[in-house]
DNA sequence: GGCTAAC
DNA sequence: GTTAGCCAACGCGGA
DNA sequence: TCCGCG
């Protein structure tokens, strides 16, 4: 997306001495472009997150989240950040959690616009969050499927595991929202209430893939291991485990084209050819819809379900 | 992008 | 004053 | 036990 000055179809832009304004927030190098060839600036991003920023507050809540960021642009050089720092912008809140090692680490999270627009002057392009919000970081509010295509499959076949990863949770109870990612894969994610522990979620993930994988072993491995997956999707159960996240809704991605993870309904999802069909354009009349993440309720991983997965393993 | 430690 | 380094990390599963 | 992986 091309950036006329002041022609961005985003959220407000305001001018001072250092630079552009967006939610308070000064954005300097507003005109450095963090994608070359297409163009898009880093004003572009910080207005982005502006303009979404309260629907990703209320698709994701406050989740600890891990970023990655691009100063110098995608073709730069790239990290992944999880902890807090100095010099972080206290626009974003710090919690202490423990980690497995025992230590505490301070992780970071968003309560609105500001905290990712705040990111976004850091240069922040991409948000991973946690499967669980930072007031019960112990049961996690969400089971997150990711079909991870071998590269010599298309969309086609991604786009009909998601359909098949559906019937089969919705066989056993549970009803479930689809989200492209802006890469080649689809997250298939299902809202939980927050009953249930780490090890009861992972491991449920992992009957559930491996019950897949099992019925159609030619089109489905749940293990990583990559001389496995030729030819095949993988579906990647571990995004399940405590600290391991999974991109956020409306997260812009590190790639050629900025493209968006946007969730989807059903329905839309059968017309789509690409999980990188949506970018910065599209957003302003997307929000004017209703979310489909927001239209699946949260749902309990109770006895019933739990019961209906095991006898259909067996 | 911003902080810190080292030249 | 300038610069180079740092900025996630843990469990899986194959070998 | 080590390594590649996300
Ligand atoms: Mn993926
Ligand atoms: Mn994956």
């Amino acid at each position: 997306m091309k950036s006329e000055k002041g022609t961005h179809q985003t959220s407000s832009v305001a001018k001072n001495d250092g630079g552009d304004v967006v939610e308070g927030i000064t954005i300097t190098h507003p005109d450095r472009e963090l994608y070359p060839g297409s163009g898009v600036t880093k004003i572009d991003i910080a207005s982005h997150y502006g303009l979404v920023g309260d629907r990703m507050t209320e698709v994701s809540g406050e989740r600890p989240v891990s970023l990655l960021r691009c100063p110098a642009g995608i073709e730069g050089e790239c990290f992944f950040q999880k902890h807090a720092g100095k010099g972080f912008p206290g626009e974003l809140t710090r919690i202490d959690i423990e980690e497995k090692n025992g230590e505490i680490g301070e992780y970071l999270y968003a309560t609105g616009p500001e905290g990712y627009v705040a990111a976004a002057q850091m240069g922040t392009i991409e948000f991973h969050g946690w499967a669980a919000r930072a007031d019960r970081l112990e049961r996690p509010d969400r089971m997150v499927f990711d079909l991870d295509p071998d590269e010599t499959l298309g969309f086609a076949e991604t786009k009909q595991a998601a359909f098949d990863l559906k019937s089969l949770l919705l066989d056993i109870g549970l009803e479930a929202y689809a989200m492209v990612t802006g890469g080649k894969g689809i997250h298939v994610v299902v809202p939980l209430r927050r009953t249930v522990s780490w090890e009861t979620l992972k491991s449920f993930a992992k009957t559930l893939a491996h019950l897949m994988a099992d019925r159609e072993p030619d089109r489905f491995t749940a293990t990583m291991s990559k001389d496995k997956r030729k030819g095949k999707i993988f579906i990647d159960w571990l995004r399940n485990e405590r600290g391991a996240t999974a991109i956020l809704p409306y997260s812009v991605r590190a790639r050629p084209g900025a493209p968006i993870a946007t969730p989807v309904t059903w329905d839309e999802l059968k017309n789509l050819n690409s999980a990188a069909a949506f970018g910065l354009g599209h957003m302003a009349d997307r929000l004017k819809h209703d979310d489909p993440a927001l239209a699946v309720k949260p749902q309990t991983l109770g006895r019933t379900v739990i019961d209906r997965l095991e006898k259909r393993v067996g």
